[in-house]
DNA sequence: TATGAATGAGTTTTCATTCAT
DNA sequence: GATGAATGAAAACTCATTCAT
């Protein structure tokens, strides 16, 4: 099955956005990676700008997807539901670790498109996983969290291995993009919502005497 | 005491390149910025990627500068000393904000002088804290821990807060240029080595009953 | 017809290189010249080198061209075909001076092209002279000769009228455009041939005696 | 004995401009050869031009000695005398090479500077060969020349083995900066001294007879 | 006599974009 | 849908030169 243009020049600006950043890829790069002409990129995403949206929303769409997904089992513990949401995301990741990364540095430019997709996107983000932190904090199974802080750490722990690939091949020997990465992993992002997040056993204990 | 050109230039760089990048910025920027006449780059530094790593070399002395000191206090424990590592780092990029967040966006860029600085700046870092988990593994301070995996995790939480500063303002309402937050937030990574990386206290006082 | 934007860009570079040499034309230059835009000369060159290589492959096919159809006469003896040789370059350099003198003088830039270019026509040319310098002392037309000297002596001979325009106009008034020097001059690379290369009658006389 | 600062520049500029041209040369080249400070040229040539035209001079009065000094044999015959200048040129460019080949290559740039050397100098070469030509012609050693003629192929012999270092020793296997190769090839060019302009032997005799 | 700093003008090159086909 | 030609703007870089020391 043939793909066809479009597909092959949003295939070929991930890469290279990825390995070469936005602004240090040119329209004629892509355009012969995706051995198209340069003028469809124009004709299909009428500006280099509007390529880079796409790339974004296409990431960030799926992104809040998975989130969403997880946070359906917010009735079965909010323990629980966290690490179904942490899980989602890593599993998000670990299937687009191009897109990921570009997106991960791109974010960080300062720009009204960044601030746009923020106030869209990342609020979604922030609005479900406060949620989850919330009713956590109220049904006492974690502790007295500020929810701020927690997003900035399971962001922190989960975005932090899909950075940087040639340092965590190189420095680290370590492969994000190997199945028994992200499933070890995960198990360390867990251990955190358990150790750090969660009342201890003894905690729970003590308070029960009181 | 005036300002040299290499200064004026230097700063302006770092202030440019975390704003839009380091290839969103022009050498024309950053003369315009420093006010002095762009040719001055050449001289000093002799093209753009020059200045580049002139930054990149600037951090990342300070930084691992940062973790030897942490790494003195390796007799007194190895929590306490990962702990005080942490709070180096974290105040070496509060008080280097912009050049922090530059760096950790761009050395995710694929280049010959990334590869190079991390086969000596990043392996130096990764040679201190292995040491420290190490020895902390061995004391039984620590659980039984995979070193690349706490690295990960470490750099995950002590970098995420300074990677996005329009995210963390806008959406966290986190602000890591106050010396609050840094406080705050320190305090949040120490609960992680307290939670996960060491034995839980009733941990150790099971096996001590053996 | 109208000529093509390339055709202008090679024939307005050749005008200039030959003035100024290349070095000391810039590509504003030349597109101003060519009445076209200077990023044209990137599209159809890739660059001022490109450009360079297309005139001086452009110059070295024809003028490899003109030895080869004087060498088809090698049967007819060695003289006059030594002689063809030669008028058919005396032709071509004269209906291509600026382009002729331009290579003569870039063509002692110390480069890797120019190498290539040696290594690839200048052999040819070195073949074909051998050959019929070769055939004709074999054939007792010629004295016994050296033929790399005989080729620097023709290539000297032929050469010179059109390495300096100025110089020949000013200092010798002679003039290598116009039709009567190319013929006179031409009789007096004739009489190199007759007179230096060439046994003469007496000799011939005097051989053939015994 | 140390070098001066002048000496140095000098030395260092006539090998660069002989192997990258004029104005492939840059100021700071040549200073970073020479190992002064690029400044030191403004002081000693005023600016780069002034350093080219000290370079012209430089050769061009050497140059115009040597004629000089072979010129004086006038009345020992036409011949001899003209072997002389031949043989006084071929020594001073075989001492000079690089200086030679430098100038021999812009010498062919059109500007006002070279058509004032030639108005100076190469007005003079003309004046003495052209008077040794003349006598020779009177004399009836020469047979009836043109004189511009004969001094554009002496030129052109003369020049052609310092035009091109490379050329010689790569394709035609020949070292002008060798004495055997000086030695040989002014053979030849006495040879065409013979050959072309005198008059043969049995023209001599056969006009006897009249 | 010599130099490091600084500059303005100019050079080549790159790039995103447009347009006729 | 897709392409080759063409362009204007801007980018990085080079360079000769000046000047205070």
């Amino acid at each position: 099955m043939k793909k066809t243009s479009k597909e092959l020049i949003v295939e070929a600006a991930v890469s290279l956005f990825n390995s070469k950043g936005f602004n240090g890829t040119s329209i004629r790069d892509i355009a012969e990676k995706a051995k198209v002409n340069a003028a469809n990129i124009a004709y299909y995403f009428k500006n280099k700008q509007g390529l880079l949206e796409h790339c974004f929303t296409m990431y960030f769409e799926g992104y809040v997807e998975e989130i969403e997904k997880g946070f359906e089992l917010i009735d079965e513990g909010a323990p629980g539901c966290l690490k179904k949401i942490a899980e989602n995301i890593m599993n998000y990741h670990y299937h687009n670790i191009a897109l990921t990364r570009f997106v991960l540095r791109e974010i960080s430019i300062d720009s009204q498109f960044v601030r746009e997709i923020m106030s869209t996107y990342l609020m979604k983000e922030r609005y479900y996983i406060s949620k989850v932190v919330e009713k956590g904090v109220k049904t006492r199974e974690f502790r007295h969290l500020m929810t701020d802080y927690v997003i900035l750490q399971l962001k922190g722990l989960l975005n932090m291995p899909f950075l940087n690939a040639q340092y965590m091949a190189e420095v680290l020997h370590v492969f994000p993009h190997e199945k028994y990465f992200a499933e070890k992993y995960l198990q360390e992002v867990f251990n955190w919502v358990d150790g750090v997040l969660c009342k201890h056993e003894y905690e729970k204990t003590v308070l029960a005497v009181y």
